[in-house]
RNA sequence: GGUCCCGUCGUCUAGUGGUUAGGACAUCAGGUUUUCAUCCUGACAACAGGGGUUCGAUUCCCCUCGGGAUCACCA
Protein backbone atom coordinates (compact mmCIF):
# COMPACT_ATOMS: atom_id res chain seq x y z
CA UNK A 1 0.00 0.00 0.00
CA UNK A 2 1.21 3.50 -0.79
CA UNK A 3 2.25 5.92 2.04
CA UNK A 4 -0.90 6.67 4.13
CA UNK A 5 -1.00 10.30 5.52
CA UNK A 6 -3.85 11.49 7.79
CA UNK A 7 -4.68 14.82 9.41
CA UNK A 8 -6.51 16.93 11.85
CA UNK A 9 -7.80 20.25 10.52
CA UNK A 10 -9.94 21.88 13.18
CA UNK A 11 -10.22 25.19 13.28
CA UNK A 12 -8.96 27.57 16.12
CA UNK A 13 -12.80 29.10 16.86
CA UNK A 14 -12.72 28.04 20.34
CA UNK A 15 -11.94 25.02 22.76
CA UNK A 16 -11.54 21.57 21.34
CA UNK A 17 -13.58 19.14 22.42
CA UNK A 18 -14.26 15.58 22.61
CA UNK A 19 -15.87 15.32 19.50
CA UNK A 20 -13.07 16.63 17.87
CA UNK A 21 -10.99 14.93 19.46
CA UNK A 22 -12.36 11.73 18.79
CA UNK A 23 -11.76 12.64 14.86
CA UNK A 24 -8.04 13.39 15.55
CA UNK A 25 -7.29 10.07 17.48
CA UNK A 26 -8.96 7.66 15.30
CA UNK A 27 -6.58 9.84 12.21
CA UNK A 28 -4.07 9.79 14.53
CA UNK A 29 -4.82 5.54 14.82
CA UNK A 30 -5.12 4.92 11.56
CA UNK A 31 -1.72 7.07 10.47
CA UNK A 32 0.05 5.41 13.21
CA UNK A 33 -1.19 1.85 12.50
CA UNK A 34 -0.06 1.44 9.18
CA UNK A 35 3.27 3.34 9.41
CA UNK A 36 2.07 6.75 7.84
CA UNK A 37 2.28 10.49 8.75
CA UNK A 38 -0.51 12.18 10.76
CA UNK A 39 -0.47 15.61 9.64
CA UNK A 40 -1.89 18.87 12.18
CA UNK A 41 -3.28 21.66 9.86
CA UNK A 42 -4.88 24.47 11.10
CA UNK A 43 -7.98 26.08 8.84
CA UNK A 44 -7.67 29.41 10.15
CA UNK A 45 -9.67 31.23 7.39
CA UNK A 46 -12.44 32.96 9.17
CA UNK A 47 -10.70 35.80 10.96
CA UNK A 48 -13.73 37.15 12.38
CA UNK A 49 -14.12 34.11 14.33
CA UNK A 50 -10.88 33.41 15.20
CA UNK A 51 -10.14 33.00 19.16
CA UNK A 52 -6.78 34.14 20.61
CA UNK A 53 -4.98 31.63 22.05
CA UNK A 54 -7.29 28.07 20.39
CA UNK A 55 -4.11 27.22 17.79
CA UNK A 56 -2.33 26.34 21.02
CA UNK A 57 -4.50 24.92 22.79
CA UNK A 58 -5.23 22.52 20.41
CA UNK A 59 -1.50 21.97 20.02
CA UNK A 60 -1.66 21.60 23.90
CA UNK A 61 -4.52 18.78 23.90
CA UNK A 62 -2.86 17.24 21.09
CA UNK A 63 0.08 16.32 23.34
CA UNK A 64 -1.50 16.12 26.13
CA UNK A 65 -3.43 12.88 24.81
CA UNK A 66 0.49 12.35 22.83
CA UNK A 67 -0.98 12.30 19.54
CA UNK A 68 1.92 13.82 17.66
CA UNK A 69 1.93 14.94 14.81
CA UNK A 70 4.65 14.72 12.19
CA UNK A 71 4.65 17.98 10.59
CA UNK A 72 2.39 20.87 11.53
CA UNK A 73 2.47 24.85 12.35
CA UNK A 74 4.79 24.45 14.91
CA UNK A 75 7.12 21.99 13.46
CA UNK A 76 6.70 22.67 9.84
CA UNK A 77 6.86 19.81 7.24
CA UNK A 78 7.60 18.87 3.69
CA UNK A 79 4.60 20.58 2.88
CA UNK A 80 5.09 23.79 5.02
CA UNK A 81 3.17 26.01 5.88
CA UNK A 82 -0.12 24.46 8.01
CA UNK A 83 -1.61 27.39 8.65
CA UNK A 84 -4.41 28.07 5.93
CA UNK A 85 -4.07 31.74 6.05
CA UNK A 86 -0.50 31.67 5.25
CA UNK A 87 -1.41 29.44 2.06
CA UNK A 88 -3.21 31.80 -0.16
CA UNK A 89 -1.12 32.34 -2.88
CA UNK A 90 -2.06 28.20 -3.19
CA UNK A 91 -5.56 28.61 -3.45
CA UNK A 92 -4.80 31.78 -5.90
CA UNK A 93 -3.32 29.70 -7.96
CA UNK A 94 -5.76 26.45 -8.35
CA UNK A 95 -8.87 29.41 -8.59
CA UNK A 96 -6.85 30.70 -11.80
CA UNK A 97 -6.60 27.15 -13.04
CA UNK A 98 -10.46 27.00 -12.30
CA UNK A 99 -11.34 30.33 -13.99
CA UNK A 100 -8.73 29.68 -17.32
CA UNK A 101 -10.97 26.49 -17.48
CA UNK A 102 -14.23 28.15 -16.89
CA UNK A 103 -15.21 26.69 -13.93
CA UNK A 104 -15.44 29.38 -11.93
CA UNK A 105 -16.58 32.94 -11.84
CA UNK A 106 -16.85 36.54 -10.14
CA UNK A 107 -19.70 36.63 -7.89
CA UNK A 108 -21.64 40.08 -9.81
CA UNK A 109 -24.40 40.10 -6.69
CA UNK A 110 -24.57 42.16 -3.77
CA UNK A 111 -25.84 40.34 -0.26
CA UNK A 112 -28.72 41.92 -0.36
CA UNK A 113 -29.71 40.55 -4.18
CA UNK A 114 -28.83 37.00 -2.74
CA UNK A 115 -31.15 37.80 -0.20
CA UNK A 116 -33.68 38.14 -2.45
CA UNK A 117 -33.30 34.89 -4.28
CA UNK A 118 -33.20 33.14 -1.06
CA UNK A 119 -36.75 34.86 0.27
CA UNK A 120 -38.32 34.29 -3.54
CA UNK A 121 -37.67 30.73 -3.42
CA UNK A 122 -38.68 30.28 0.00
CA UNK A 123 -41.97 31.86 -0.25
CA UNK A 124 -42.62 29.40 -3.54
CA UNK A 125 -41.28 26.34 -0.90
CA UNK A 126 -38.86 25.35 -3.43
CA UNK A 127 -34.71 24.55 -2.49
CA UNK A 128 -32.96 28.05 -3.19
CA UNK A 129 -29.95 27.06 -5.88
CA UNK A 130 -27.30 30.05 -6.69
CA UNK A 131 -27.10 28.22 -9.89
CA UNK A 132 -30.07 28.60 -11.16
CA UNK A 133 -29.37 32.60 -11.09
CA UNK A 134 -26.09 32.20 -12.81
CA UNK A 135 -25.24 35.02 -14.29
CA UNK A 136 -25.09 34.81 -18.34
CA UNK A 137 -22.08 37.12 -18.54
CA UNK A 138 -19.95 37.92 -14.82
CA UNK A 139 -17.20 40.55 -15.18
CA UNK A 140 -14.01 39.26 -14.98
CA UNK A 141 -12.36 38.93 -11.40
CA UNK A 142 -10.96 41.09 -9.87
CA UNK A 143 -10.17 39.73 -6.06
CA UNK A 144 -12.54 42.04 -4.45
CA UNK A 145 -15.75 40.00 -4.85
CA UNK A 146 -16.35 36.39 -3.92
CA UNK A 147 -15.47 33.57 -6.47
CA UNK A 148 -17.83 31.32 -7.07
CA UNK A 149 -17.52 27.56 -8.18
CA UNK A 150 -19.23 26.94 -11.65
CA UNK A 151 -20.70 23.60 -10.88
CA UNK A 152 -21.97 20.76 -12.99
CA UNK A 153 -24.79 19.25 -11.51
CA UNK A 154 -25.41 15.71 -11.00
CA UNK A 155 -25.88 12.24 -9.13
CA UNK A 156 -23.00 11.09 -7.06
CA UNK A 157 -22.69 7.60 -5.87
CA UNK A 158 -19.58 7.38 -3.82
CA UNK A 159 -17.82 5.28 -1.23
CA UNK A 160 -17.07 5.79 2.58
CA UNK A 161 -14.87 3.70 4.86
CA UNK A 162 -17.31 4.25 7.94
CA UNK A 163 -20.80 4.82 6.60
CA UNK A 164 -19.88 2.45 3.10
CA UNK A 165 -21.92 3.50 0.15
CA UNK A 166 -23.87 6.82 -0.26
CA UNK A 167 -25.65 8.42 -2.65
CA UNK A 168 -27.04 11.86 -3.37
CA UNK A 169 -28.71 13.78 -6.11
CA UNK A 170 -27.85 16.58 -7.89
CA UNK A 171 -29.84 19.10 -6.27
CA UNK A 172 -27.32 18.79 -3.64
CA UNK A 173 -24.77 20.43 -5.95
CA UNK A 174 -24.74 24.40 -6.02
CA UNK A 175 -22.04 27.19 -6.85
CA UNK A 176 -20.48 27.77 -3.75
CA UNK A 177 -17.73 30.01 -3.10
CA UNK A 178 -14.22 29.25 -3.90
CA UNK A 179 -13.07 32.46 -2.29
CA UNK A 180 -14.40 35.11 -0.04
CA UNK A 181 -14.28 38.71 -0.95
CA UNK A 182 -12.00 39.26 1.86
CA UNK A 183 -9.35 37.10 0.01
CA UNK A 184 -9.70 34.01 2.62
CA UNK A 185 -10.91 30.96 0.50
CA UNK A 186 -13.71 29.00 1.78
CA UNK A 187 -13.34 25.78 3.86
CA UNK A 188 -15.22 24.04 0.82
CA UNK A 189 -12.13 25.02 -1.09
CA UNK A 190 -9.36 25.06 0.98
CA UNK A 191 -9.42 21.96 2.28
CA UNK A 192 -9.37 20.11 -0.86
CA UNK A 193 -6.36 22.28 -2.49
CA UNK A 194 -4.49 21.21 0.80
CA UNK A 195 -4.99 17.65 0.93
CA UNK A 196 -4.70 17.37 -2.41
CA UNK A 197 -0.95 19.27 -1.69
CA UNK A 198 0.05 17.64 1.66
CA UNK A 199 -0.69 14.44 -0.03
CA UNK A 200 -3.28 13.35 2.22
CA UNK A 201 -4.64 10.08 1.71
CA UNK A 202 -7.68 9.63 4.14
CA UNK A 203 -9.65 12.61 4.71
CA UNK A 204 -10.98 11.31 8.31
CA UNK A 205 -13.64 14.10 9.51
CA UNK A 206 -17.20 14.78 11.63
CA UNK A 207 -20.49 14.04 9.97
CA UNK A 208 -21.40 17.56 9.52
CA UNK A 209 -19.41 17.39 6.30
CA UNK A 210 -21.41 14.61 4.56
CA UNK A 211 -23.84 16.68 2.68
CA UNK A 212 -21.58 19.02 1.12
CA UNK A 213 -19.84 15.57 -0.37
CA UNK A 214 -21.45 16.22 -4.16
CA UNK A 215 -20.36 19.25 -4.18
CA UNK A 216 -16.49 18.72 -3.07
CA UNK A 217 -16.54 15.51 -5.86
CA UNK A 218 -17.53 18.15 -7.78
CA UNK A 219 -14.75 19.96 -7.37
CA UNK A 220 -12.36 17.16 -7.21
CA UNK A 221 -13.55 16.21 -10.74
CA UNK A 222 -13.10 20.19 -12.04
CA UNK A 223 -9.68 20.50 -10.35
CA UNK A 224 -8.72 17.15 -11.48
CA UNK A 225 -7.33 15.91 -8.32
CA UNK A 226 -7.61 12.17 -7.38
CA UNK A 227 -10.07 12.03 -4.54
CA UNK A 228 -8.76 10.36 -1.33
CA UNK A 229 -10.53 7.70 0.89
CA UNK A 230 -13.07 9.26 2.62
CA UNK A 231 -14.32 8.36 6.78
CA UNK A 232 -16.86 10.42 8.08
CA UNK A 233 -17.69 9.64 11.98
CA UNK A 234 -21.38 9.97 13.17
CA UNK A 235 -21.10 12.70 15.62
CA UNK A 236 -20.31 12.22 19.69
CA UNK A 237 -24.18 13.37 21.27
CA UNK A 238 -24.17 15.59 24.54
CA UNK A 239 -25.61 13.45 27.51
CA UNK A 240 -29.19 14.21 27.01
CA UNK A 241 -28.40 12.34 23.52
CA UNK A 242 -30.55 15.04 21.37
CA UNK A 243 -28.05 17.06 19.46
CA UNK A 244 -24.22 16.93 18.41
CA UNK A 245 -21.31 18.05 21.49
CA UNK A 246 -20.68 21.76 20.61
CA UNK A 247 -19.11 24.51 21.74
CA UNK A 248 -22.29 26.21 22.84
CA UNK A 249 -23.59 23.87 24.94
CA UNK A 250 -20.58 23.81 27.53
CA UNK A 251 -18.97 20.54 26.00
CA UNK A 252 -16.20 20.48 28.20
CA UNK A 253 -12.41 21.43 27.46
CA UNK A 254 -10.29 18.08 26.87
CA UNK A 255 -7.52 19.11 29.23
CA UNK A 256 -10.22 19.99 31.85
CA UNK A 257 -10.01 16.13 32.20
CA UNK A 258 -6.81 16.40 32.97
CA UNK A 259 -7.01 18.94 35.36
CA UNK A 260 -9.83 16.81 37.13
CA UNK A 261 -7.29 13.68 37.26
CA UNK A 262 -7.93 11.59 34.39
CA UNK A 263 -5.33 9.69 33.12
CA UNK A 264 -4.43 9.88 29.24
CA UNK A 265 -4.51 6.18 28.78
CA UNK A 266 -8.23 6.61 30.26
CA UNK A 267 -9.36 9.33 27.93
CA UNK A 268 -8.09 7.52 24.86
CA UNK A 269 -9.26 4.08 25.60
CA UNK A 270 -12.80 5.44 26.56
CA UNK A 271 -12.80 8.14 23.19
CA UNK A 272 -12.16 5.14 20.77
CA UNK A 273 -14.38 2.89 22.20
CA UNK A 274 -17.13 5.45 21.37
CA UNK A 275 -17.78 4.22 18.03
CA UNK A 276 -14.96 1.42 18.00
CA UNK A 277 -14.41 -1.70 19.49
CA UNK A 278 -12.47 -4.90 17.97
CA UNK A 279 -15.52 -7.42 17.62
CA UNK A 280 -14.24 -9.09 20.98
CA UNK A 281 -15.34 -8.42 24.64
CA UNK A 282 -12.19 -6.15 25.76
CA UNK A 283 -13.14 -3.06 27.15
CA UNK A 284 -9.34 -1.88 28.08
CA UNK A 285 -7.18 -1.09 25.16
CA UNK A 286 -3.85 0.38 25.82
CA UNK A 287 -2.16 3.09 23.35
CA UNK A 288 -0.69 0.54 21.53
CA UNK A 289 -3.71 -1.69 21.01
CA UNK A 290 -5.41 0.34 19.62
CA UNK A 291 -2.71 1.69 16.94
CA UNK A 292 -2.05 -2.50 16.66
CA UNK A 293 -6.22 -3.14 16.12
CA UNK A 294 -8.04 0.23 15.00
CA UNK A 295 -9.31 -0.30 12.01
CA UNK A 296 -12.22 2.42 10.13
CA UNK A 297 -14.11 -0.49 9.11
CA UNK A 298 -15.15 -0.90 12.74
CA UNK A 299 -16.35 1.96 13.26
CA UNK A 300 -20.09 2.39 13.64
CA UNK A 301 -22.08 4.62 12.25
CA UNK A 302 -24.49 5.74 15.28
CA UNK A 303 -23.95 8.52 16.90
CA UNK A 304 -22.64 7.93 20.81
CA UNK A 305 -23.24 9.50 24.14
CA UNK A 306 -21.12 10.84 26.65
CA UNK A 307 -21.23 8.49 29.22
CA UNK A 308 -18.86 10.85 32.16
CA UNK A 309 -19.21 7.16 34.77
CA UNK A 310 -18.05 4.97 32.25
CA UNK A 311 -15.18 7.20 31.94
CA UNK A 312 -14.56 7.10 35.66
CA UNK A 313 -15.19 3.46 36.19
CA UNK A 314 -11.95 3.48 33.32
CA UNK A 315 -9.96 5.89 34.82
CA UNK A 316 -10.08 3.75 37.77
CA UNK A 317 -9.12 0.86 35.71
CA UNK A 318 -6.03 2.83 34.12
CA UNK A 319 -5.04 3.83 38.05
CA UNK A 320 -4.88 0.50 38.94
CA UNK A 321 -2.85 -1.20 36.32
CA UNK A 322 -0.24 1.99 36.42
CA UNK A 323 3.07 1.04 38.77
CA UNK A 324 3.87 2.38 41.57
CA UNK A 325 6.39 4.96 40.02
CA UNK A 326 4.75 6.00 37.01
CA UNK A 327 1.33 7.00 38.99
CA UNK A 328 3.70 8.65 41.73
CA UNK A 329 4.90 10.99 38.70
CA UNK A 330 1.48 11.69 37.72
CA UNK A 331 0.38 12.84 40.99
CA UNK A 332 3.21 15.36 40.77
CA UNK A 333 1.90 17.76 38.51
CA UNK A 334 -1.61 19.11 36.96
CA UNK A 335 0.95 20.71 34.25
CA UNK A 336 -0.28 18.15 31.63
CA UNK A 337 1.22 20.24 28.95
CA UNK A 338 4.56 19.86 30.56
CA UNK A 339 4.20 16.02 31.19
CA UNK A 340 2.79 15.64 27.61
CA UNK A 341 5.93 17.21 26.08
CA UNK A 342 8.04 14.64 28.04
CA UNK A 343 6.47 11.33 26.44
CA UNK A 344 6.10 13.56 23.00
CA UNK A 345 8.36 11.76 20.51
CA UNK A 346 9.76 15.24 19.06
CA UNK A 347 10.50 18.13 20.87
CA UNK A 348 9.04 21.06 20.34
CA UNK A 349 11.23 24.54 20.94
CA UNK A 350 7.92 26.07 21.10
CA UNK A 351 6.13 23.85 23.15
CA UNK A 352 8.78 23.82 25.37
CA UNK A 353 8.83 27.65 25.70
CA UNK A 354 5.31 27.66 26.72
CA UNK A 355 5.61 25.29 29.37
CA UNK A 356 8.86 27.08 30.68
CA UNK A 357 6.59 30.54 30.86
CA UNK A 358 3.78 28.74 32.46
CA UNK A 359 2.70 30.63 35.72
CA UNK A 360 3.20 28.05 38.43
CA UNK A 361 0.97 28.29 40.96
CA UNK A 362 2.14 26.24 43.89
CA UNK A 363 -1.57 25.03 45.14
CA UNK A 364 -2.29 23.82 41.74
CA UNK A 365 0.63 22.58 41.20
CA UNK A 366 -0.03 18.73 41.89
CA UNK A 367 -2.29 16.46 42.96
CA UNK A 368 -1.65 16.34 46.67
CA UNK A 369 -3.42 17.74 49.35
CA UNK A 370 -2.48 20.87 51.62
CA UNK A 371 -0.31 18.34 54.07
CA UNK A 372 0.18 15.76 51.60
CA UNK A 373 2.58 18.27 49.32
CA UNK A 374 5.07 18.92 52.45
CA UNK A 375 5.72 14.91 52.76
CA UNK A 376 8.74 13.24 51.64
CA UNK A 377 8.89 11.37 48.74
CA UNK A 378 9.02 7.91 50.06
CA UNK A 379 6.54 8.80 52.57
CA UNK A 380 4.26 9.79 49.67
CA UNK A 381 4.77 6.59 47.96
CA UNK A 382 4.06 4.47 50.75
CA UNK A 383 0.90 6.00 50.74
CA UNK A 384 -0.09 6.11 47.61
CA UNK A 385 0.51 2.40 47.56
CA UNK A 386 -1.94 1.56 49.87
CA UNK A 387 -4.97 4.28 47.97
CA UNK A 388 -3.79 3.24 44.74
CA UNK A 389 -6.79 0.55 44.21
CA UNK A 390 -9.37 3.60 45.22
CA UNK A 391 -8.59 6.20 43.67
CA UNK A 392 -11.07 6.41 40.67
CA UNK A 393 -9.01 10.31 39.46
CA UNK A 394 -6.37 11.92 40.65
CA UNK A 395 -8.07 14.18 42.10
CA UNK A 396 -9.44 11.71 44.19
CA UNK A 397 -6.49 11.86 46.41
CA UNK A 398 -6.37 14.42 49.43
CA UNK A 399 -9.56 12.32 50.29
CA UNK A 400 -7.98 9.50 50.86
CA UNK A 401 -4.31 10.46 51.83
CA UNK A 402 -4.52 13.86 53.93
CA UNK A 403 -5.20 11.74 57.45
CA UNK A 404 -1.76 9.96 57.13
CA UNK A 405 -0.47 13.08 57.03
CA UNK A 406 -1.58 15.24 59.69
CA UNK A 407 -4.09 14.72 62.61
CA UNK A 408 -7.84 14.85 61.25
CA UNK A 409 -10.71 16.59 63.26
CA UNK A 410 -13.01 14.67 64.36
CA UNK A 411 -16.22 15.03 62.53
CA UNK A 412 -18.60 13.14 64.74
CA UNK A 413 -21.54 13.79 61.88
CA UNK A 414 -19.50 11.05 59.99
CA UNK A 415 -20.59 8.71 62.37
CA UNK A 416 -24.17 9.90 63.16
CA UNK A 417 -24.88 9.93 59.68
CA UNK A 418 -24.13 5.64 59.04
CA UNK A 419 -26.68 4.08 58.65
CA UNK A 420 -25.56 1.58 61.44
CA UNK A 421 -23.22 3.60 63.57
CA UNK A 422 -25.59 6.05 64.21
CA UNK A 423 -27.77 3.74 66.02
CA UNK A 424 -25.43 3.25 68.75
CA UNK A 425 -25.61 5.30 71.26
CA UNK A 426 -23.02 7.55 72.22
CA UNK A 427 -21.88 6.29 75.58
CA UNK A 428 -21.89 2.42 73.37
CA UNK A 429 -19.31 4.23 70.59
CA UNK A 430 -17.10 5.57 73.63
CA UNK A 431 -17.07 2.14 74.95
CA UNK A 432 -16.41 0.41 72.44
CA UNK A 433 -13.44 2.70 71.56
CA UNK A 434 -11.81 2.78 75.14
CA UNK A 435 -11.55 -0.71 74.78
CA UNK A 436 -10.05 -0.71 71.66
CA UNK A 437 -7.70 1.74 72.56
CA UNK A 438 -6.42 0.07 75.90
CA UNK A 439 -6.05 -3.42 74.10
CA UNK A 440 -4.49 -1.78 71.23
CA UNK A 441 -2.10 0.32 73.68
CA UNK A 442 -0.66 -3.18 75.27
CA UNK A 443 0.92 -4.16 71.66
CA UNK A 444 4.47 -3.19 71.89
CA UNK A 445 6.06 -1.21 69.34
CA UNK A 446 8.59 -4.38 68.22
CA UNK A 447 4.94 -6.27 67.18
CA UNK A 448 3.13 -3.01 65.56
CA UNK A 449 2.86 -5.06 62.23
CA UNK A 450 -0.30 -5.80 59.80
CA UNK A 451 -0.27 -9.27 61.02
CA UNK A 452 -0.19 -8.79 65.06
CA UNK A 453 -3.32 -5.91 64.66
CA UNK A 454 -5.22 -7.94 62.61
CA UNK A 455 -5.53 -11.04 64.94
CA UNK A 456 -5.68 -8.52 67.77
CA UNK A 457 -8.50 -6.97 65.83
CA UNK A 458 -10.29 -9.99 65.28
CA UNK A 459 -9.68 -10.64 68.93
CA UNK A 460 -11.17 -7.65 69.87
CA UNK A 461 -14.26 -8.49 67.63
CA UNK A 462 -14.97 -11.58 69.84
CA UNK A 463 -14.02 -10.09 73.14
CA UNK A 464 -16.30 -6.98 72.62
CA UNK A 465 -19.24 -9.63 70.69
CA UNK A 466 -19.40 -6.85 68.47
CA UNK A 467 -19.85 -7.24 64.61
CA UNK A 468 -17.08 -5.68 62.20
CA UNK A 469 -19.31 -3.33 60.25
CA UNK A 470 -19.88 -1.14 64.07
CA UNK A 471 -16.42 -2.26 65.88
CA UNK A 472 -14.11 -1.70 62.77
CA UNK A 473 -16.32 1.00 61.03
CA UNK A 474 -16.01 2.92 64.26
CA UNK A 475 -12.26 2.73 64.85
CA UNK A 476 -11.61 3.75 60.84
CA UNK A 477 -13.60 7.31 61.63
CA UNK A 478 -11.36 7.56 65.11
CA UNK A 479 -8.63 7.22 63.07
CA UNK A 480 -9.19 8.84 59.62
CA UNK A 481 -12.41 10.70 59.35
CA UNK A 482 -12.39 10.03 56.22
CA UNK A 483 -15.59 8.49 53.67
CA UNK A 484 -13.17 6.22 53.18
CA UNK A 485 -9.55 4.70 53.55
CA UNK A 486 -7.62 1.11 53.01
CA UNK A 487 -7.81 -1.63 55.40
CA UNK A 488 -7.19 -1.21 59.18
CA UNK A 489 -4.58 -2.57 59.95
CA UNK A 490 -2.20 -0.95 56.84
CA UNK A 491 -3.72 1.85 57.74
CA UNK A 492 -2.74 1.63 61.63
CA UNK A 493 1.14 0.25 60.95
CA UNK A 494 1.46 3.44 58.39
CA UNK A 495 0.06 5.78 60.73
CA UNK A 496 2.55 4.24 63.91
CA UNK A 497 1.63 3.12 67.13
CA UNK A 498 2.22 6.01 68.45
CA UNK A 499 -0.04 8.26 66.31
CA UNK A 500 -2.98 5.36 66.56
CA UNK A 501 -3.28 5.68 69.96
CA UNK A 502 -3.13 9.34 70.11
CA UNK A 503 -6.27 9.58 67.67
CA UNK A 504 -7.92 6.58 69.41
CA UNK A 505 -7.73 8.52 72.69
CA UNK A 506 -8.60 11.97 70.74
CA UNK A 507 -11.68 10.13 69.78
CA UNK A 508 -12.60 9.42 73.86
CA UNK A 509 -12.98 12.90 74.38
CA UNK A 510 -16.43 13.70 72.39
C1' G B 1 -39.61 22.02 4.03
C1' G B 2 -35.51 19.80 0.41
C1' U B 3 -31.30 16.51 0.68
C1' C B 4 -28.58 12.95 3.42
C1' C B 5 -27.33 9.73 7.62
C1' C B 6 -28.73 6.78 11.76
C1' G B 7 -32.18 3.41 14.99
C1' U B 8 -29.99 -3.76 19.73
C1' C B 9 -30.70 -3.30 27.45
C1' G B 10 -31.07 3.57 30.86
C1' U B 11 -25.75 4.26 28.51
C1' C B 12 -21.30 2.31 25.35
C1' U B 13 -21.70 -1.80 22.30
C1' A B 14 -21.13 -7.45 20.16
C1' G B 15 -23.84 -10.46 16.98
C1' U B 16 -26.32 -13.91 13.24
C1' G B 17 -31.21 -15.97 7.89
C1' G B 18 -32.24 -20.69 13.00
C1' U B 19 -28.37 -17.71 19.47
C1' U B 20 -31.02 -18.93 26.23
C1' A B 21 -29.61 -11.96 21.59
C1' G B 22 -23.28 -11.74 24.43
C1' G B 23 -20.02 -8.13 27.14
C1' A B 24 -19.11 -3.47 29.78
C1' C B 25 -20.89 1.04 32.62
C1' A B 26 -24.88 2.36 35.78
C1' U B 27 -28.60 0.34 39.27
C1' C B 28 -30.10 -3.39 42.91
C1' A B 29 -28.96 -7.85 46.01
C1' G B 30 -25.46 -11.05 48.17
C1' G B 31 -20.11 -12.45 49.26
C1' U B 32 -14.70 -11.82 50.46
C1' U B 33 -16.36 -13.96 59.37
C1' U B 34 -11.71 -6.02 58.69
C1' U B 35 -15.37 -1.25 57.95
C1' C B 36 -15.99 2.40 53.57
C1' A B 37 -13.88 1.85 48.54
C1' U B 38 -11.90 -1.95 45.36
C1' C B 39 -12.82 -6.99 44.02
C1' C B 40 -16.08 -11.43 43.18
C1' U B 41 -21.05 -13.54 42.32
C1' G B 42 -25.96 -12.81 40.96
C1' A B 43 -30.31 -10.00 39.42
C1' C B 44 -32.77 -6.33 36.50
C1' A B 45 -32.74 -4.77 31.42
C1' A B 46 -32.80 -4.31 24.41
C1' C B 47 -33.53 -5.95 18.65
C1' A B 48 -38.73 1.41 17.42
C1' G B 49 -43.52 -0.11 14.78
C1' G B 50 -46.03 -2.27 10.47
C1' G B 51 -45.82 -4.87 6.06
C1' G B 52 -43.31 -8.14 2.88
C1' U B 53 -39.21 -12.13 1.05
C1' U B 54 -38.39 -16.90 3.52
C1' C B 55 -39.66 -23.19 6.27
C1' G B 56 -37.76 -19.42 9.58
C1' A B 57 -36.33 -12.95 10.48
C1' U B 58 -33.22 -8.79 15.24
C1' U B 59 -30.47 -9.88 10.60
C1' C B 60 -32.60 -8.82 3.61
C1' C B 61 -36.44 -5.25 1.10
C1' C B 62 -40.42 -1.42 1.54
C1' C B 63 -43.32 1.97 4.44
C1' U B 64 -44.18 4.55 8.99
C1' C B 65 -42.28 6.58 13.35
C1' G B 66 -38.23 8.49 16.05
C1' G B 67 -33.34 10.86 16.32
C1' G B 68 -29.46 13.58 13.97
C1' A B 69 -26.80 16.43 10.17
C1' U B 70 -26.99 19.95 6.39
C1' C B 71 -29.19 23.62 3.23
C1' A B 72 -23.69 30.73 4.90
C1' C B 73 -18.73 35.28 1.75
C1' C B 74 -18.65 29.00 9.21
C1' A B 75 -15.83 25.24 9.32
Amino acid sequence: MSNIRTRFAPSPTGLIHVGGIRTALYAWLVARGQGGQFVLRLEDTDQKREVAGADQHIIDSLRALGLDYDEGPDIGGSFAPYRQSERLDHYRAWAEKLIAAGRAYADPYSPEEIEQFRDAAKRDKKPFLYRNHRPEDPPVWDGQTALRFKSDAKDYHWHDAVMGDLSAGAEAIDDFILIKSDGFPTYNFAHIVDDAEMQITHVIRGQEFIASMPNYLNLYEALGIERPIFATLPHILNEQGNKKLSKRDGARDILDYFRAGFLREALVNFIASMGWNDGTEQEIFSVDELIAKFSLDRVGRSGARFDEKRLLWMNGQWIKRLDLDDLYARTLSKNVIASAAKQSRKSNDELDRHVANAPRDDKMSNFWGENGRKASEAEQKKVLAIVQDRLKTLADLPALSEYFFARPTPDWSMIDEHKQLGKLGRDEQIDLLGIASSVLAKIDEADWNEENLQSELNNLLSATNSKPPILFGLIRFALTWAPFSPGLSETMVLLGREETLARLLLSLER
